[in-house]
DNA sequence: TTCGTTGCAAATGTTTTGCACCTGA
DNA sequence: TCAGGTGCAAAACATTTGCAACGAA
């Protein structure tokens, strides 16, 4: 992997997922950094956050509804996506982790990882 | 919803999906009803599936990589993604079900459903 | 000075859509 | 007949990339 240099578009975007829980799109975080550099272009975004997904500091979430979403919260946690509004929630729930071990036993390649998504409607869409 | 009337592109797009195993993409579809029909166009297989979809009859795999990929089997059962060869797997294992049930325990909306995806290294690229 | 980073714009890949014509019921 | 389906091409989106200029070490 090579060098990281400082820069401070990559500062803040990691700073603004930091705190932030709603899992925002590339755009929307794009459109918030305009504010404190107004020339910042999608790609440098995009680039940045492709980066930060490969260091481990961030997590991209992707389901069939739009673009990609973006999480600062690295945590292991799962995600629930509201299919009338397509918000995106943090899900606190007892760990589930062993649904890897569940796959891996009739299966003859290696599992690693796992993704879990779930969906219905959220308390403002009910 | 509207009515259906039977077609041809259709219904070769239903009976192919349900023969494969290999959750192919519509581009992949495309290519291979063009040998049937050699003027079908990439819309109507995108509009096919979708209707497809709607009616159940068919499940659109989302992953972070490339296009969607489309299930003829509509049997409960989860996927498996190589990292490497970006082969998507159907994975044998017990139900996991539970862990709607898991998830819906502090979670004040209504979950209707979940896709769990697994990732590794398949047994050829081991 | 060096090499990673950026802005810009063009390109890419995937999916959707408008429209005029075709087809099944 | 007529609403739904199709082919075609253009558009819409999301994301990536080439390149010359910029900036951190």
């Amino acid at each position: 992997m090579k060098n990281l240099k400082y820069s401070r578009q990559r500062e803040s975007i990691k700073s603004f997922l930091a705190k932030r829980t709603d899992h925002p799109t590339a755009d929307t975080i794009y459109e918030e950094l305009r504010k404190d550099f107004p020339n910042i272009s999608l790609g440098t975004v995009y680039r940045n956050l492709t980066l930060l997904e490969d260091l481990g500091i961030i997590i991209k979430i992707t389901s069939s509804y739009g673009a990609d979403r973006y999480d600062g919260n690295t945590l292991l946690h799962n995600h629930f996506t509201c299919t009338e509004c397509h918000r995106v929630i943090d899900l606190e729930m007892d760990n589930i982790d062993h649904i890897k071990n569940v796959a891996s036993q009739q299966f003859s390649g290696l599992i690693e990882g796992y993704v879990a998504n779930f969906y219905g409607r959220c308390d403002n869409c009910l």
